[in-house]
DNA sequence: GATGGCCTAATTAGGACTTCCGGTGT
DNA sequence: CACACCGGAAGTCCTAATTAGGCCAT
């Protein structure tokens, strides 16, 4: 399971590829987890106000301390176990989402919301359809070893989506599901599972991080590579290469301290307002950052059967503030030293805050538009193009007639059922890289 | 049989790392 | 001494682009 703010979806469907949307007959069932429809609506809006991108791009969102309870807390530590749970083909985990990662900077939509899992049951109009396996179906070796062909040479290959950090959206619209490492990191300081527990914003108005627990984030970069050996030394080449492409840049003088050159319009950016004593000492240590990092013990990495436990063993200060009801950072006994940024801004009042009040589904892109071609779920849709509206609406049609179906089979909850039913291997999560614009100092 | 359209699989260039290394700085 | 950091070099993995060959309809 995801995080809510592990993922982004695109969902411009002026994109929409009718070839391959022809392919997908089979519409998995959406799984929903507490789609607020109200809510997506909200933020849809954000979407659908697209003209009044430039007024609102540089604002900054601030991730407040979830209230939300129990269930809350249940899905973010589910939420961790995935994500460090990468071993597992079962669990819709980074890694999986990562292979059906549909980045598309250039595309108007790019913001972070929860998940939707998708299976191909419960979607009335569903016709069978094999598409959704076919990522990891192997041909077979007879296949493999048929013919032997000669070709000519080609045209060069599209370049490279840096160093502009803007990815032409041919080359990820068509099925490229590569997570690369900046848009990992991305991910990671968006996820509160890991930030600022990991991985921190030291000033996100220039766009400044920290690897507070370097090891820890390379290992998840590791699991989420394949990689069991990737370490920070590794991880940091990959990171150096990203100079020269200008993706990041050092913080001369402080030691694990990065800055990206471009930060998505509608970054999340995850505060630690709310951190722990902990985290709280490493902000006393931000003055200089030397050094003090959380490298010491890789236990301190929550595996994926450890992750649960861990949270809860952890002192109450610990918890990720996701998933923890508590006081206002202003409340705390011991005040947070950090400095206020610009970013800290809300920008949304808290009330309508997002993420703070529930989660949003994560959709993939791919998914939705597949859904959006089926005629029976365009009957549900409101006229005009696709759009984050429509897709809340038909979101919300399809959340309903699971719960009522759900409800009127067992009384189970949509979500308790269809999670079973993610687990049976029909699932996906497409999220889109954010937009990103050029940081500059007064950019923020 | 010739032709054209469509589909599929083979091939391969290139991107994005990964690995290794030697070195410097803190 | 440990660690962070740097960058060169070579390698691996993956994806997208390209194209040949098979199949079918006309």
């Amino acid at each position: 399971m995801l995080q809510q703010s592990e993922l982004i979806f695109d969902f411009a469907s002026d994109h929409v590829n009718t070839s391959q949307l022809g392919s997908y007959s089979d519409y998995p069932a959406v799984i929903v987890e507490q789609v607020p429809h109200p809510h997506l609506l909200s933020y849809a809006g954000l979407t659908c106000e697209q003209t009044n991108a430039e007024e609102d791009h540089q604002q900054l969102l601030k991730v407040e301390p979830c209230e939300s309870g129990e269930e809350e807390t249940m899905e973010t530590l589910v939420a961790a176990d995935s994500l460090l749970n990468m071993d597992c083909p079962d669990t819709l985990s980074l890694e999986h989402y990562s292979q059906t990662f549909l980045p598309s900077l250039g595309d108007v939509i790019n913001t972070p919301v929860t998940q939707v899992t998708v299976s191909a049951e419960g979607i009335v109009g569903a016709v069978d359809q094999p598409q959704w396996h076919s990522l990891h179906t192997k041909k077979p070796a007879a296949q493999l070893q048929s013919k032997k062909r000669g070709r000519k040479p080609r045209h060069r290959r599209a370049e490279s989506p840096t160093p502009n950090i803007t990815v032409k959206k041919d080359k990820y619209n068509k099925g490229g599901n590569t997570l690369y490492l900046w848009q990992f990191l991305m991910e990671l300081l968006q996820d509160r599972q890991v930030c600022p527990r990991y991985i921190k914003w030291t000033n996100p108005n220039e766009g400044i991080f920290k690897l507070v627990n370097s090891k820890a984030v390379a290992r998840l970069w590791g699991k989420h590579k394949n990689k069991p050996d990737m370490n920070y030394e590794t991880m940091g080449r990959a990171l150096r290469y990203y100079y020269q492409r200008g993706i990041l840049n050092k913080v001369e003088g402080q030691r694990l301290v990065y800055q990206f050159t471009s930060l998505p319009k509608d970054m999340i950016y995850i505060t630690d307002g709310d951190g722990t004593k902990e985290e709280e000492d490493y902000d006393d240590n931000s003055g200089n950052d030397e050094g003090v990092s959380d490298d010491s013990d890789d236990s301190t990495i929550p595996s994926s059967d450890q992750s649960v436990d861990e949270e809860d063993s952890h002192p109450p200060q610990k918890k990720m503030s996701s998933s923890s009801v508590r006081a206002p950072a202003t409340q705390r006994t011991r005040p947070a030293p950090r400095p206020t940024v610009q970013r800290d801004t809300v920008l949304r009042p808290t009330s309508t805050s997002l993420i703070q009040e529930q989660h949003l589904p994560i959709v993939s892109a791919e998914m939705l538009r597949t859904l959006q071609n089926l005629p029976k779920v365009q009957s549900l849709q409101p006229a005009g193009h696709a759009s984050v509206f429509k897709t809340a609406q038909l979101l919300g049609s399809l959340c309903e007639r699971q719960a009522a179906a759900e409800v009127s089979v067992d009384g189970k909850g949509v979500r308790e059922t269809l999670d079973e039913k993610s687990h049976h291997g029909q699932k996906t999560s497409h999220v889109e890289a954010p937009q990103l614009v050029p940081l500059t100092n007064s950019d923020h």
